[in-house]
RNA sequence: GGCCCCGUGGUGUAUCGGUUAGCACGCCAGGUUUUCAACCUGGAAGGGCGGGUUCAACUCCCGCCGGGGCUACCA
């Protein structure tokens, strides 16, 4: 069994001598004949016989011109699909279409008629925007006295605005969505269920199962629009299920880094909270950077209370032998009572201190994979720049 | 314009003659909570319109409307 995929490179080789050899067979048995008609003179023809007469011409005398298919006058040719029953074309407005041109090089129609009947191409799985596509080549296989492979036209994918997905839509082909951050098998998942259901409410389905359950005539009929908020859930739920050392290798990858053990740790506490793999990277960097430069962050949270809360936090974690996530949380939980501060008034400081953002990984995990000295030395640069600059107070004092 | 395909909530779908029209994303509200995300609970939201056929139509037929594709000496 051999598979079209359609547009790939195989359609693309030179089969010069079969194109060639098909071409003189038509020709010769008057199957398809020389037209020197022009575009325009075709229009004029099809204002004199009505748009819906499909284009008739007349051999040239000289040989010259393009070379077209004789479309029968009469009768309908049918394409018998896989997905959408059997579609009828009345061949009386089919045009005489051209299968090769002037100088001999032939067309899209005609090629793949003859390279599907070449190759033994049985089965035709392509995008429904090639259905009408189906009865010039089922024409030109006839003429050749080919038996037709069988068909299956699936639904197009289509973009917010209704159009089908094309560059401007953004993410449009596979490599975008990869580079965006989304895993194949998620991608996988979405698509395949865009025309196409289970039978059952399955939403989350691994490539095997999808390749179990696939029937062709169970793929729907209508396009679909392409919905990335879908994606982007679908691809969170991949990535909390995905393998830690895969994850890292991913994050690496795409960041240009090296998988080493702190991207490890930093990938072990971001992956609960990412769904695409390019919004790790923004959660852990301040494991590898400064803290960034948020100055609305850093207003909204430093408050009057911040000096106290992060000079607490500075000398328990100080004082601590250990550094682990369970010493950090250790030394860490008990202030916001001992404060009489509730926790966010706490942590949220300590968070802003060491990242410069109002988001990141757990407080302790962030604290714990950041290190004792790096940590403390940031929460000292940023008791020094409130020293600098007094935070207003939390609640503003009331006047009179 | 012509030929062809399609039409269940915002989106993807299930059901395919008799259902309280199911599920998922999203959205709204609440809960949980150290941020965000996740998670839990609840909610709003649907058969394009008009005719038939039938005891009964989202499901069948016709028309209309709407959307899409093709319509090159492109692929």
């Amino acid at each position: 069994m051999g598979i079209d995929w359609d547009e790939g490179p195989l359609s693309q080789v030179a089969r010069a001598p079969e194109h060639a050899a098909a071409l003189e067979r038509l020709l010769e048995s008057g199957a398809a004949y020389r037209d020197a008609a022009t575009a325009e003179d075709v229009r004029a023809w099809k204002d004199e016989h009505g748009a819906g007469r499909g284009y008739r011409g007349t051999p040239d005398p000289d040989g010259c011109g393009a070379i077209r298919l004789r479309v029968p006058d009469d009768g309908v040719t049918v394409v018998k699909d896989m997905i959408r029953g059997e579609v009828s074309f009345p061949n009386a407005s089919q045009d005489d279409f051209v299968i090769a041109r002037g100088d001999g090089s032939v067309l899209y129609n005609f090629a793949v008629a003859v390279d599907d009947a070449d190759m033994g191409i049985t089965e035709v799985i392509r995008g429904d925007d090639h259905l009408s596509n189906t009865p010039k080549q089922l024409l030109v296989l006839e003429a050749l006295g080919v038996e037709p492979p069988r068909y299956a036209h699936v639904p197009l994918l289509h973009g917010p605005d209704g159009k089908k997905l094309s560059k401007r839509h953004g993410a449009a082909s596979v490599q975008e969505l990869r580079d965006a951050g989304y895993l194949p098998e998620a991608v996988r998942n979405y698509v395949a269920l865009l025309g196409w259901g289970p039978g059952d409410d399955e939403t989350l389905l691994d490539t095997a199962e999808m390749v179990a359950r696939f029937r062709p005539e169970d793929v729907g009929r209508s396009s679909a629009v392409f919905d990335e908020k879908k994606l982007r859930w679908m691809n969170g739920r991949y990535m909390r299920e995905m393998d830690l050392d895969e994850y890292t290798r991913t994050v690496a990858r795409l960041n240009g880094r090296e998988p080493d053990d702190r991207l490890r740790a930093g990938c072990g506490i971001a992956q609960e909270k990412a769904q695409i793999m390019t919004e790790v990277w923004p959660l852990i960097r301040f494991l590898f950077e400064e803290p960034v430069d948020d100055e609305k962050a850093w207003r909204k949270t430093m408050k009057s209370h911040a000096p106290e809360a992060l000079t607490a936090a500075r000398d328990a974690l100080a004082a601590l032998d250990g550094f682990s996530v369970a010493d950090v949380e250790s030394a860490l939980e008990p202030i916001p009572a001992s404060m009489e501060l509730g926790a966010g008034k706490v942590y949220q400081p300590i968070r802003v201190a060491i990242t410069g953002s109002n988001v990141s990984p757990g407080i302790f995990e962030s604290v714990a994979v950041l290190g004792r000295e790096e940590t403390l030395a940031r929460i000292d640069t940023a008791l020094t720049r409130l020293a600098a600059n007094p935070p207003e107070p939390a609640v503003p004092a009331t006047p009179e």
